[in-house]
DNA sequence: CTCAGTGCAAAGGATTTGCATGCCG
DNA sequence: CGGCATGCAAATCCTTTGCACTGAG
């Protein structure tokens, strides 16, 4: 699994003319370890060490190569997790106090059809869709 | 509809010890015209005259109001648009070319089903749910 | 008069970029 | 060797804030 992650990883920096440096596998080891998209500080606070634009630069790269995907919630910083072919379609409960970010699921039935009517809302605007995002913003237990 | 709509604004700011003043008012008038959020940049067009710091203090008063809502997409602008208890529960067509987004509402069954699911999920985790967004990421007509 | 609202200009802060150096291929 | 990756520091750019002024009550 984690083998198939990094594979996949590198064939798709690959096809874009990039290496899967030590420093971008790191960061793919991260986000591949937690339920959560993590801030640049919080992948710096586990990984010292690695400059700040570099974690700045290589996010950039590997979300290029569609490697990981950036999220953004609802206060200044930009959150970042693997891109959702790597691992599973979920969604996000953002804690407007905290800030945190949770993974969540839904039944596949419930996705399922809500996936069918959003690509008739999107076909009838003309509009090309490239994925959906569906988040819950409130307050976490930890918060409440 | 549109005395409702400032009625509305002035009581919502007052009990936040707050205003309706012309600036305000002209803000709010603008979101009203349109079916999509707008950034500062577009307000300013609109309204050219006003300062671009009162466009974001005062949207940033009407916000804690809870007269307007913040949409953050996939680029570097905010964007503002009523708060929904004022216009009618949709969702969003982010264009990831252009950066434009549209309003789209779900076939009301969709929704309610959606909804049920979603609280479900949110009880699970012990999360409070304050509201739901569902965009669509992906490319417009315009640019596809 | 008082105090919130406004415009202007300067400051903040997450993110990006230039440049010199190091390292993989 | 050549070119990308990296660290450091400076620059960007949306957004926020300080300050003096104006206007409503």
């Amino acid at each position: 699994m984690s083998t198939d992650l990094h594979a996949t990883a590198t064939s798709r920096l690959r096809e874009d003319g990039q290496r899967y440096t030590p420093r971008r596998q790191a960061l793919v080891e991260l986000l591949a370890e937690v339920d959560q998209p993590l801030t640049i500080p919080q992948l710096l606070e586990r990984r010292h060490g690695m400059a700040q634009s570099s974690v700045y630069r290589n996010l950039a790269v590997l979300e290029r190569a569609g490697v990981v995907h950036r999220v953004l919630t609802t206060d200044d910083f930009a959150r970042y997790e693997l891109a959702e072919d790597l691992t599973e379609h979920h969604h996000h409960l953002i804690c407007e106090v905290c800030g945190d970010v949770t993974d969540v699921t839904l039944p596949s039935g419930t996705e399922a059809k809500l996936e069918a009517a959003l690509a008739r809302v999107a076909k009838r605007h003309g509009f090309t869709v490239e994925h959906h995002r569906l988040d819950l913003v409130g307050t976490c237990g930890r918060c409440s």
